[in-house]
Formats: structure tokens, C-alpha cells, sequence
DNA sequence: CAGAATAGAATGAACGCTCTATCTAGTGCT
DNA sequence: AGCACTAGATAGAGCGTTCATTCTATTCTG
């Protein structure tokens, strides 16, 4: 019985947070971590000021919050890397890849990421948040590379990230650029990555 | 005598200015283009509110300026680059990458770096000189390998630059990294997007 | 003396946050 | 079943502060 009226209340209370977050999101999405303001979130989210510091005590957790939030939609990304084949990684990786950076063509996602690696340089929670999420995210990229097999996977998958930190900023930097040459040109690169040796020892 | 004068009051002005931009570039960089606030900046420089609006007459442009003089900087950086000898240029450009990565101990830039990132995407004048002086950097390097007879030279562009814009938002994740290591497996990398055909003509 | 340099108070809006008050819904007791 | 009670949900006014910007007045200087 009491097991079960909690979890009525929580189910509502978790509902409300989601909902609470994606106005937060949206705000800061728009004007930044600190252009956006608590009352205007509150507005957007269709409650009061009062109401939002019920379930936020501060506009730093609500950041957090967020920023937690976006991490952990990065890592489930990774999902589809788990279940490769190891005999055929080094092409599977690279064709992955690829299909991600066209599907991805959610510009608010991107908008998050650049806050957040800017507010981690002068808010050490950010940071820490955000060293957190990289770890576990490198290191089951990783395993997977050590488990087919491949040698020096750390430095490779450090490799991997660099290049696929660079193309949201690449594309910032450069909207007009010639996506799909770019992307051909990228699956030989990966592949090189991945197992340049066999390329040198020919 | 009316261009003497000039030129002097000029002068001071210019200063003036330039310590205006040092100010208000420490402050954006401790607390980001909206967390930093005008007066805070006008204390640092020691002048008085109203005099730092005589110079810059709104909050927006003077984040304009700074942003545009930290892209000049990025600019500059080049030049190293335009001098280098065609035949050796695979080799020498990432040794020259290498060296910069290596002397780029400065954190504050990169923190602008990626202010200036998260800004342009909600601001259109930001992304305007972003794109601006994007072009002229990518022009003037596409230029270089261009006159190096290396092939697709716009294409090895784009993918030299993700490559590089990677590597400080890998550093912000992970900045325990093994730096020495990684260098040192970015060096075939880049000789590899300069000519990977070599490679696979052999 | 003219015009630029400079200071600093004043403005109204917005900020993050707190406080109090009301309302709702579920629980225990009879 | 019906009532009293409690705890969370919710609203919104109000707190002191800071924001970007403007205005007026004064001092320097060529």
C-alpha cells in the first residue's frame, strides 16, 4: 500500500521534472546557460517561479540537471557500437559513423553541447559532470575496439573522439561545407584509425 | 599639425580601447559573455561605467570586438604555415601541428574558443565573423597545400581543421589524456589526410 | 576655448530566490 | 463510508541585488 502510493507520487513528480527540464533545455538552448532566467523558464513551463524552486533549489542543480540530462542522451548513442561484429569492425565502425553524422541533423543537441563544454571551464560541477560521462563513454568504446582485437585501443579510441568532437565544431565554424564529399573522405580516415599498421607493413 | 593631433589622440584612444578589450576579455572568460556584466568589467579597467559606454556604445558590440580580435589571433597563428617549403610539406605540417599543439599552453583562449562557439549559434552577428574569418583561415590553408600539388586540397582542408577543432573540446572532456602518446599517433594521421593515396597506390 | 575624457549617480527592468498562503489528494481512524 | 489530518502541489507577491544603459556634470588637454 505504501509502496504503492509512492510510487503514484513519484511517477508525478518525475513527469513534472521531465517536463520542467525540457522548458530549461529550450530556454538555455536560446540564450545560453546564463542569458535565460528562472521566471522565464517557469513561464514557458506553465507554473510559477515558486513552484520551479519546489523541485529545484537552485538554478545551478537545474543546470546540472540539464546538463546530466544531455550527457547520459550522448552516452545511449553508443548503444549501437555495442553489438558490432568484431571480425568486421574496422568497416562497421566507420560505415556507423557515418550514419550517425547524417542522421544527426538535431541542431538544438549541438547548441547544448557547446554550452556545456564552455560552462565546464568555469563551473567545476559542469566539469566534473562532464568528465564523468567521458569516462564511461571511453571506456566502453574501448572495450569494444579491444575486444576485436585492436591494438593500442585507448590511444585509438582517444583518436576516434578527437575526430568526432571536431565535426560539430567544424560545422559551426563552416555551415556551407560539402557534407557528403566530407563524409567520404572520412571513412578511409576511420579505417586508417583503426588499424593503420596494416597499411605501413604492406 | 591636424594630422599630429590625430594621430595622437588616436592613439591613446586606440590604447584605451585595447584595455577596454584585455578587461572585458578576462571577464568573458571567467564568466562567459552573459554571466560577466559591464560594470564588473569597468572596475577591472578602472574607469568609470559611462566612460567604457563612450567607447563602446552597447554591451553586444563590445562582445563583437573581442570576439573579432581573438579570431584574428586564431588568425595569425597561420602564418607559420605560408612560409612552409612545398616539396616537404607532408612531413612539415604536422610537425608544425605537433609544435603548436605542444606551445598551445594557454587555457583562456580555448575557453573563448568555445564561448565564441556556443554564442554563435544563438547569435547571428557572432556567427557572421565566425564565418568570416573561417573563410579566410580555410582559404588561406587550402592555398597552401594547393600550391603543394597535394589533390582536393579543399577536402583535406575541411578535414584538417575537424581534425584540430577536436582536439581542445577532447581536451576539455578528458583532460587526464596522455598527451605525449596522442601526439605522437596524430602525426600519421595528418600525413595520412595529406596523401592517404600514397598508401594505397603502393 | 572647444571638444574629448572621465566620473558617477540615476533609471527601470530583470535577476535569483524566499516567503506565505491556498489548494488538493491521499491516509488513518472511527 | 465519512471525517480529520497531513504532506505535497501550486501560486504569486516581495526581497535585495544586479543588470545594461543614460544623463548630467566635471576635468583635462590640444
Amino acid at each position: 500500500m505504501t509502496v504503492m502510493r509512492r510510487s503514484k507520487t513519484e511517477a508525478k513528480r518525475e513527469t513534472r521534472v521531465a517536463e520542467i527540464l525540457d522548458c530549461a533545455e529550450n530556454h538555455f538552448v536560446q540564450k545560453g546557460f546564463h542569458g535565460a532566467g528562472i521566471s522565464g523558464i517557469a513561464k514557458e513551463c506553465g507554473i510559477s517561479v515558486g513552484h520551479l524552486y519546489h523541485y529545484f533549489a537552485s538554478k545551478e542543480l537545474l543546470i546540472e540537471a540539464v546538463v546530466e540530462r544531455e550527457l547520459t542522451r550522448q552516452k545511449d548513442r553508443l548503444e549501437d557500437f555495442r553489438n558490432l561484429n568484431p571480425a568486421e569492425i574496422r568497416d562497421q565502425i566507420a560505415e556507423l559513423v557515418i550514419n550517425i553524422i547524417m542522421k544527426h541533423q538535431d541542431p538544438f543537441r549541438t547548441v547544448l553541447n557547446f554550452e556545456i563544454l564552455a560552462e565546464a571551464q568555469r563551473n567545476p560541477s559542469v566539469a566534473a559532470i562532464l568528465h564523468r560521462y567521458d569516462r564511461i563513454v571511453r571506456e566502453e568504446f574501448c572495450g569494444v575496439l579491444e575486444r576485436a582485437g585492436i591494438p593500442t585501443p585507448v590511444l585509438r579510441t582517444e583518436m576516434l573522439f578527437t575526430l568526432f568532437a571536431g565535426i560539430p565544431a567544424r560545422t559551426l565554424r563552416h555551415p556551407e561545407q560539402e557534407r557528403p564529399q566530407f563524409i567520404e573522405m572520412m571513412k578511409p580516415i576511420i579505417t586508417d584509425i583503426l588499424g593503420g599498421d596494416d597499411c605501413t607493413t604492406m
